[in-house]
DNA sequence: GAATTAATAGCACGATCGTTCGTTCGATCG
DNA sequence: CGATCGAACGAACGATCGTGCTATTAATTC
């Protein structure tokens, strides 16, 4: 790897942390530059633009999110264990704050649901993956209405997501884990 | 009412929509004078600050949430039924778009759970008390766990919106209202 | 209708935004 | 060693941000 890509890396990095706290848009090069000591122009040049860099912080982004959460379960087999094993990481890391602001995707979501551009494509692209593989499980589990479930599974997080952070309740996350329970087909441990 | 107060009303009217669309930060004071044909210092004597301004943007938006779901039940009986009532409105408000660019609470959640200060607190307030007054009805038709049932009504409903905004999918509407359903102790009508 | 007050406009400020340019530093290679 | 090249820097650009001032218009009161 050479040092370009190494350094590219290392902004990247902080970068979701800045904008899952500030937004895509509040993510400015500025700032980001001086929290990392660099120039503004030496980082700028790694990207040719703010949406060329907003768009490489979504993808690193869905690249964290996929090692928290879908990595660790490709080895439970499909179906009912590993929609469970999904359930449980997906709860887990929005609890433990994968994110330094709290959930990077329900920020983004609101953010750019109303700007169409290549950005806010990249967002729905990976929440609708992430919602499309819940249900797959789901209907690998023989579930009556998977993407219906899939559905409320993400609704759930996310709701329990600003109930950690805007009110400071930590209670949601068993409320959601409550509800799942309640909707899943009788769990196998 | 004095002139000053109807076009304080007037702009807080186009800024809780251009809130919900670009954020509560990107509410900002040069675009919202310039679309309401103002000059920005004329707009901006109307509040001291743009803190101020977010705050009354916030107070305009909750007045108008209130006036589109809460008013219209009042006349309904506590419990279960002003509970459904609740529901029936809170999900055709977010269907109908009452805010121009999609549920303002959720974009104004999102973005300022990282921020503390007045502004922060005033969304958390206004966020907060709309799941308790959920949850006061729900424990007045009887419900054993009326919080629980609060959260995921309100889970429900920010879900709905994401997928109709962010991924262009009206079916959750249909997914939030089965859910909802299937939770509530059998509904009268 | 004149005087007074309230509401809006015009202008300027420092700061910061994204972006471009020319330069310098450090490593790599012949 | 000297030549080459990629990476980072520093300065500057036009634009826009929030926010003060001062003038000018509009509304209200006597």
């Amino acid at each position: 790897m050479g040092k370009a890509q190494a350094t590219r890396s290392a902004i990247l990095e902080h970068a979701t942390d800045l904008a899952s706290r500030e937004g895509l848009e509040g993510l400015t090069i500025g700032r980001l530059a001086s929290e990392l000591k660099m120039s503004k122009s030496g980082l700028f040049a790694h990207f040719g633009s703010k949406q060329d860099l907003q768009m490489a912080t979504v993808e690193a982004a869905a690249q964290r999110f996929y090692e928290a959460v879908l990595a660790p379960c490709q080895s439970l087999p499909e179906g009912g264990e590993r929609l469970c094993g999904y359930c449980e990481r997906y709860l887990d890391t929005l609890q433990q704050e994968l994110f330094a602001g709290g959930c990077f995707w329900a920020a983004a979501s609101a953010e750019f649901d109303d700007k169409p551009g290549p950005v806010r494509d990249a967002i729905a692209g990976a929440v609708g993956a992430w919602q499309r593989e819940l249900a797959r499980q789901a209907a690998a589990a023989g579930v009556e209405d998977p993407a219906g479930l899939a559905f409320e599974i993400y609704a759930l997080g996310i709701g329990a997501n600003t109930a950690l952070r805007l009110l400071n309740d930590e209670r949601g996350f068993a409320r959601a884990r409550q509800a799942i329970e309640r909707r899943l087909p009788s769990p196998a441990a």
